[in-house]
RNA sequence: GGUGAGGUAGCCAAGUUGGUCACGGCGGAUGUCUGAAAAACAUCAGAUGCGUGUUCGAUCCACGCCCUCACCA
């Protein structure tokens, strides 16, 4: 085996990701790194995954750049890091055999991270016989059933992953299934630019311009129209702004209820962003304002 | 002004027929993370309106005060 070809390999695979929590400008610096060579956009963004869902979920950059990993399903089809990454990887590694740039912005982490450093069990699907099963189950019953199928699996997982139902169905389910040994090395070369706030105080004024601006730019009808094409029940509309919507549609919270909900919600998540964000390798580029780096 | 109801954490809200650290939920803080990740989960912080009395002991009983709500004037 010879070294140097695993390092031309890495070389053919550059990978560039603007990252960070939500409000920052993350898609204005994207844009413009992507006028400086020839590259192609991706989004990492678990909800501009679904078509339609366009206003609430902030599809803002412009019509005349193509950007890939956006609405990819309907609101009511499943939707997973699988199937994003299976919908992004072609158009990847189409870029690299022809010599351009892949720019991936958005805030979801989980999305980038399943092309920076890749995920080994991404490839086992979802049991739904198995998932159906379990529904029911209490937490102390699920680590049981784990701890008969992979008892080191169970060991292994944290004080909070070991009491999150989620995570013991998803272990179950990856131990039980048939073992394909697909791993998912990567060879990428990736830079990750986060961007942050100096201060952590500017992310409310940040996320209340925006919440407004989405209000004012038809959120309300946007899910009003969500609403009565699909129903309620859908995990896609779990997405925040899109659930105080819901309720303020219903006449169950009032208009500034809701938009006072809409942007905690965005604050609480920005903060989850930020705590993900700080384990993994990133390059922080800290603003003042948004798109002002 | 009168009558009735009520004041428990930032908000909502149990409860103690008087007895160690007062149930929860939301929100908050800090975290976890390999197919739901804008998800799910964990840990932590925080309260008996004010005063006096009865009592070994009061959030609970009594009295006064302050405040809120409803109805009557």
């Amino acid at each position: 085996m010879k070294i140097e070809n695993w390092n031309l390999k890495i070389k053919q695979q550059p990978l560039l990701c603007v990252v960070g929590p939500t409000g920052t400008g993350k898609t204005a610096l994207a844009l413009e790194l992507a006028k400086k060579q020839p590259s192609i956009l991706i989004s990492a963004d678990s909800r501009q995954v679904y078509r339609g869902m366009d206003v609430v979920t902030g599809k803002d950059h412009p019509h005349t750049t193509h950007i890939y990993g956006v609405d990819i399903v309907d609101p009511d089809e499943p939707c997973s890091v699988a199937t994003w990454y299976d919908a992004v990887m072609p158009h990847i590694t189409a870029a690299w055999d022809d010599g351009v740039l892949p720019i991936v912005v958005g805030g979801t982490g989980l999305y980038v991270k399943a092309l920076t450093s890749g995920i080994g069990t991404l490839h086992i699907p979802p049991n739904n016989h198995l998932r159906s099963e379990l529904v029911g189950y209490s937490v102390s019953e699920l680590q049981d059933k784990l701890y008969r199928v992979d008892p080191q699996k169970l060991t292994s997982m944290n004080e909070s992953d070991r009491a999150n139902p989620r995570r013991l169905v998803r272990a179950i389910e990856i131990a039980i299934a048939p073992k394909k040994l697909e791993s998912r090395i990567s060879l990428l070369e990736s830079k990750v630019i986060g961007l942050r706030y100096y201060d952590d105080s500017n992310y409310r004024s940040a996320i209340e311009v925006r919440v407004r601006a989405r209000l004012a730019a038809g959120a309300v009808e946007e899910a009003k129209r969500l609403l009565s094409q699909y129903g309620e029940n859908m995990t896609s509309l779990s997405a925040i702004g899109y659930r105080s919507l819901m309720t303020y549609i219903k006449g169950e919270m009032s208009e500034t209820e809701m938009v006072d909900r809409w942007v905690a919600d965005e604050l609480a998540y920005a903060k989850r962003q930020i705590v993900w964000f700080k384990k993994q390798s990133v390059e922080w580029q800290f603003v003042d304002k948004p798109g002002t780096i």
